[in-house]
DNA sequence: ATGGTGGTCTTACCA
């Protein structure tokens, strides 16, 4: 019997604000790889001592101020991908790794604003290269994990009140396509994989207190591909860290697998 | 009620 490999994802919004935050849990939860959104430092700033004083190695995709990737893990981190081939993007968004034979591809989509609008476009476009690359990554590597905040509540049990986000950014038709697409070529949501409670979200609006009455979305996601999700013996959503003094606006997401 | 709060080389922009 394997021992289990405990993978999560979470955007921090701010590592310099929540380091401590996510060392604590890192411990407390046993994990063994994190992948991190909106850490907003430059690579020169990347706390590489305070991960490696706790067992972990790092490698990271920084940018000041907006986006920037990381992926912290016990087990040594190879093959670090930070740029698409064919789509050049300033933006720090994508932070491919492998680990432990696991193609892990850790993804911060962007917001897309409110829909019609650039940024909304930029959301399209960008989803449809990554989807694009995850497919050949899929071709190359027998198990892989795709994880991240994907800024899309795939179905409306994942929205506290769909009447009031109907049609909105976040929820949009063309925006659960490309969702579905990345599903239909190899990957399932590991949540829907195990019976869960009702309104299980991961990301609550700082600005409408929205926690408080649990009006959040399940935006944020573990994708297992064919081989990996059969060994997927978990996955789940953690708001006990969305509860604490000065919180991300999300909570961490996780599975427990074996690894064969 | 199209607001609100939180983060950031802050007085604007992003979420």
């Amino acid at each position: 019997m394997t021992e289990a490999i405990h993978l999560a994802s979470w955007n921090v919004n701010s590592l310099r604000v929540r380091l401590e935050q996510v060392l604590e849990w890192l411990q407390a939860s046993k994990i063994d790889i994190l992948a991190l959104q909106e850490t907003k430092l430059t690579d020169d700033l990347f706390p590489v001592d305070a991960f490696e004083n706790i067992g972990f190695h790092v490698v990271f995709s920084g940018q000041k101020t907006y986006n920037g990737m990381a992926i912290a893990s016990r087990m040594p981190i190879q093959e670090v991908v930070t740029d698409l081939e064919d789509y050049i993007d300033p933006q720090r968004r994508i932070l491919a790794a492998t680990i432990a034979g696991i193609r892990l591809i850790n993804l911060y989509v962007p917001n897309g604003a409110a829909v019609g609008t650039d940024k909304y476009d930029y959301k399209l476009t960008w989803l449809s290269k990554v989807t694009s690359f995850i497919e050949k990554q899929l071709l190359d590597y027998p198990l892989v994990a795709v994880v991240g905040d994907f800024n899309i509540a795939p179905e409306d049990r994942d929205v506290y009140d769909i009447k009031t986000w109907s049609g909105g950014v976040l929820v949009s038709p063309q925006e659960r396509e490309a969702f579905a697409k990345l599903l239909s070529i190899g990957l399932k949501d590991s949540f829907r994989q195990f019976s869960q409670a009702e309104d299980i979200f991961s990301w609550w609006d700082y600005r409408t207190a929205a926690f408080r009455g649990n009006r959040g979305l399940r935006i944020d996601h573990i994708l297992l591909n064919e081989r990996l999700s059969a060994t997927c013996l978990e996955s789940k959503i953690d708001i006990e860290p969305r509860r604490v003094e000065r919180p991300s606006d999300h909570a961490p997401v996780m599975v427990r697998f074996t690894k064969d």
